[in-house]
DNA sequence: TTTGTTTATCGTAATATTGCAATATAATAA
DNA sequence: TTATTATATTGCAATATTACGATAAACAAA
């Protein structure tokens, strides 16, 4: 074995996981805090600003783009990266049904 | 290659990086679901609730349990396990920065 | 003591992730 | 057209994760 038995868990269990998953490497948070670091929309240099190669770079923001946490438009030669408000509402609200759920427990 | 090169990042990237991860996988939001559905810490039979071996669901525990996300105390031959109230604050705090921070952004 | 119950660890196979060189693709500029 | 620039894809090696059977460890009850 070695794969996940997704299938034995929801849909929101997976897709919970699946948003973690993409933030869960820290090339990748640094993605997200350089972005939000700047106050508009990055087009290009994000390579310039991480110690990883072009397409490893690349592979990464690719992950955040498939978990819908960036979003990337065209412009020219360039591609203009900027984090997804939504996914982040949605992650955030997570958080929020667990502490809610937790007021209610002894510990 | 194929390790993550932690050490070009910043403590604090690689420490959210390792709670994401640690909720990367649908068993482990599994657990972390089943712990907030009953109102009290749980002791014993949360290997009966999911679908895996008893090994398999330890190595997510311990997973959890290594993220500071739930806390276990030994309770006699079981082990109560609870969430770790601290640790949900941290990464709800992380979102809210997040959010601060993308109200100040055009998109 | 022995027996049963619960959790952890070991060993190992299957699969996934990470990183990068080389190369490809796409758009612009000269 | 031919560069040039920016990003993506391919291929592959190194490493990590996932899952589970077998076994061990810890403890309670008989």
């Amino acid at each position: 074995m070695g794969a996940s038995k997704s299938d034995s868990f929801s849909i929101a269990q997976n897709e919970m996981a699946t948003l973690f998953k993409a933030l869960s490497h820290p090339a990748r948070i640094a993605i997200v805090d350089y972005l939000l670091s700047v106050d508009s929309c990055i087009c290009g240099d994000i390579v310039n600003e991480l110690p990883l190669a072009q397409p490893t770079i690349s592979q990464h923001l690719a992950a955040l783009k498939n978990a819908n946490i960036i979003k990337g438009t065209i412009e020219g030669t360039a591609i203009c990266y900027c984090i997804n408000p939504d996914t982040i509402d949605k992650i955030e609200n997570h958080f929020g049904i667990i502490r809610h759920k937790l007021k209610n427990k002894c510990c």
